[in-house]
RNA sequence: GGGUCGUUAGCUCAGUCGGUAGAGCACCGGGCUUUUAACCCGUUGGUCCUGGGUUCGAGCCCCAGACGGCCCA
């Protein structure tokens, strides 16, 4: 590499060999004493003359995002954890020496450390007046253009660090979506939950009808499946007495990559004793009313360009009369499964032969109805043969006391009442198993070990399960999954197979 | 898996009818001691995603592929 190299990366190398000549290139010995937006409650309100009559001293440091260079001082803009805070620097302040390296070898995106006084400029704004600035990092891949920032998708999610440093708006997600966590820690934990953590990975995947990730245990010489919902570990815990408990983490299902979906997610799984699925309904609305209290305030979000209110309280309605409503038909109709088969041809929802009623009804809502459901509503009495871990309606032996909440067309919650009879649960289990020899790649595994804890008794429970990424989305009005998920999965990013 | 749009400088993007590759920011050199995406002057920087084809000539047209966005399954 030769000095006159006009490549920028060149550049930023030769600087950082004459950084390293004269001494600590990397230093640590810095010790930043004040943040950005601290400096700015304390003293953003003071008038210029009465900063410059009481000088308050301050030390700050960050990554350098703006530059100008006036030729005997210049103002930068650090940027650090808490915001932006300008400094200004000059020649006769800082010494001749330390004013042209500052010059020569400083440049967007290296990390500095300004010590000096907090003063206003001219125009109002608050700036720390140097008296004493050092590099702290070089940093050697010059930052994406700043005014438009990165824009790139695929280099927004490949290089989330970039993203970080460049777009607040991104930064200001995943802030949110820590706020949410927290939130939902806090509503379980008043209400005598307790938060544990089950096995991510199973001898036996459980808890959903969904496609598994498989691995393989050396020592033990078995397979092992990456969890696809915790479901069954946790009711084992109801069984224990835990009576009330929550999960908050990852799930693993091995499907395929959309604005919706990525293959790891996660998900907050509750239960509770001595509830059923409309106590659930209820505190569901009670959780998210909070947690849009919380965090935007007020009873409503702004999603895809649309209010969407969770003030009122949230409909509820039946399946089957979901569909009757949407398809314009008679609800008496779709309880006839032949007739049902004939609608579902005719509305053009490919039908197999081995689906029962029950499947149909789930097929044609999931097709005709789950996208129009924009404002807050809970599906419920889901059909017996899609919700194989759920408590039989006492009116109809067909459906389910189980509910499903959707909102801007999406499913953000999945609750019921437990089936808790074990013997019913083996024949469940049971007819699962038909359909996986059957072929169904997604059908439940027949569970010996949790038959034999329900054997011992569940109380009656009530369990829900709620998409962390899915109430993220809505609530920072991201349309994409990749965009609340720190390190979506790509294309290319699965290791050494490609 | 299908459809569709895209891939040009480090970043954000133009590129007309097929005829020598452009801008802004960043970088390099110069000027400027309260600037505000600082400004002014002068430079540098290209595997136009890849591989074929058509053509005197391809960033542009055709074919195949890779990667990505969106829609659908």
């Amino acid at each position: 590499m030769s000095d006159d190299s006009r490549n920028e990366a060149d550049q930023r190398r030769r600087k950082l060999g004459e950084l390293r000549r004269r001494g600590d290139a990397y230093p640590n010995t810095f010790r930043r004493e004040d943040l950005a937006a601290e400096l700015a409650i304390a003293y953003g309100d003071l008038s210029k003359e009465a900063l410059a009559e009481a000088p308050v001293e301050a030390a700050v440091a960050g990554r350098v995002m703006l530059r100008r260079v006036m030729g005997k001082a210049s103002f930068i803009t650090l940027e650090d954890l808490s915001g932006r805070i300008q400094c200004y620097v000059r020649r006769d302040d800082v010494g001749e020496d330390a004013y042209a390296d500052f010059r020569r070898l400083w440049d967007l995106g290296d990390i500095a450390g300004v010590r000096g006084t907090v003063m206003k400029t001219n125009t109002g704004e608050l700036t720390v007046h140097a008296s004493e600035v050092g590099l702290l990092v070089k940093s050697l891949k010059p930052l994406p253009e700043k005014h438009h920032r990165l824009s790139d998708q695929e280099l927004r999610y490949r290089q989330r660090h970039l993203d970080l440093i460049v777009n607040e708006e991104s930064r200001q997600v995943f802030r949110t979506r820590a706020r949410l966590v927290t939130a939902m820690r806090r509503f379980f934990d008043e209400r005598g939950f307790l938060e544990v953590e089950t096995p991510m990975m199973h001898p036996i995947p459980g808890g959903a009808t969904a496609r598994p990730f498989v691995t393989h245990h050396n020592a033990l010489d078995t397979k092992l499946y990456l969890r696809v919902a915790p479901e069954l570990y946790l009711k084992r815990l109801v069984v224990g007495g835990f009576e009330r408990v929550y999960e908050i983490n990852r799930c693993f299902r091995n499907e395929g990559l959309s604005p919706r979906h990525n293959p790891e997610f996660t998900t907050v799984e509750f239960y509770q004793a001595f509830a059923d699925y409309v106590d659930l309904m209820d505190l569901t609305e009670e959780l998210l009313r909070e947690l849009i209290r919380d965090i935007r305030g007020g009873t409503s979000l702004t999603f895809e360009g649309r209010e969407i209110d969770f003030g009122p309280a949230i409909p509820r309605q039946r399946m089957t009369s979901a569909v009757a409503t949407e398809i314009g038909i008679a609800e008496g109709d779709l309880m006839d499964e032949a007739r049902l088969g004939e609608l579902a041809r005719a509305l053009n929802i490919p039908v197999e032969s081995a689906w029962g009623w029950g499947r149909v009804l789930m097929e044609t809502f999931e097709a005709r109805v789950e996208a129009n459901l924009i404002e807050p509503t809970f599906i419920t009495q889901y059909p017996i043969e899609v919700s194989p871990l759920a408590r039989k309606s006492a009116d109809d032996p067909r459906l389910t006391d189980r509910f499903e909440l959707f909102v801007a067309g999406r499913e953000i919650a999945n609750g019921f009442s437990e089936l808790n009879d074990p013997e019913e649960q083996a024949d469940r289990f049971a007819r699962q198993a038909e359909l996986k020899n059957r072929g169904d790649l997604e059908a439940m595994h027949y569970d010996k070990e949790f038959l034999a804890a329900l054997e011992h008794g569940m109380p009656p429970t009530a369990g829900e399960g709620i998409g962390i990424d899915r109430l993220a989305m809505l609530l920072t009005d991201s349309s994409t999954i990749r965009d609340v998920v720190l390190f979506p999965q790509l294309r290319g990013t699965g290791g050494d197979e490609s």
